[in-house]
DNA sequence: CTGAAAGGGTTCGCTTTCTAAATCCAGAGG
DNA sequence: CCTCTGGATTTAGAAAGCGAACCCTTTCAG
């Protein structure tokens, strides 16, 4: 059933874990809610308050915790005849994350989709069939799940 | 800079969205470090809790949930001499995560690695160039960042 | 036949975080 | 000036997180 061999503990110790640290700064509810709308192009406070339904304290901490980690980028829009506000845009650390939660969609969309059809699909630009998320190697051919293997390094 | 162009709203409705009930579901510290753990082999309560350092309410508390959600499974395992316990162990669901895990540990590698080169690599059994998640076309093709296009279903 | 050990939890208070609603604040327009 | 609007902070109560201690069952040792 398992093809996971039982460890008693992970091979690298979560605190010089990547992994563990990605996980700590963006393995949150709301922060993962607003790099979602980020990703569909939402950038301004009230956009993501109306889009999320959170808390605004709970929305501006996530907001300032993302601009000082460096995913979002703090700069000023200006609407003729409206005052100067701040917009907050997905930066390259932030944009690299979409393959991320793509693959974290598709993974919904084959779980806890209910039986229907997905509502966003991907596809290449130019063509028709559906893209997903895979491994593959140094010249971009695919590699199977079951051929994966970790390295550690040491 | 942004190649998102902006929007008020995203496309899908957060309430009827694969990927916000994904989030829903995972997208928490706790949880996800239990995953974490589990994908590298671990499933034993006392064994998750040493090496989460989490309290136990909340860790029986998670452990339950991903179980309820088909995450986990639980079962019997034996040692000779010892009474039977329960394991936690990864359903074909929790395993279909991996990829996306490993997706995130690039990432953080990438982003938080604090320019040291990364504990652990992946590779294809029998050769050794190392392997990176990336999006695939139906015949195993990689598909450039910059060519993915989301598609509405509608 | 006790008694301790070991794995897998639950109970119990305390602290932190979340949440909702109200309030503040700065600048543009009337 | 007075108001409107988008971006945020304040405040007080609810929920969740936390560490420590305790409980429960079986197994082994004396």
């Amino acid at each position: 059933m398992s093809q996971i061999p039982l460890a008693r503990r992970s091979p690298i110790p979560p605190e010089n874990c990547n992994l563990a640290r990605a996980i700590e700064l963006i393995g949150d509810r709301w922060t993962m809610l607003i790099l979602r709308a980020a990703l569909y192009g939402v950038r301004r406070f009230d956009d993501f308050q109306s889009e999320l339904k959170c808390p605004r304290t709970v929305l501006s901490g996530r907001l300032k915790t993302l601009v000082d980690a460096g995913l979002l980028t703090k700069r000023a829009y200006k609407v003729p005849g409206k005052r100067a506000r701040p917009e907050y845009v997905l930066s390259a650390m932030g944009i690299s994350l979409r393959p991320i939660l793509i693959g974290l969609t598709q993974w919904g969309d084959v779980w806890l989709g209910q039986g229907e059809p997905p509502p966003i699909s991907f596809t290449k630009a130019g063509s028709k069939g559906a893209i997903r998320a895979a491994f593959v190697d140094a010249e971009g051919r695919e590699v199977r799940p079951d051929q994966i293997r970790a390295v550690l390094r040491g």
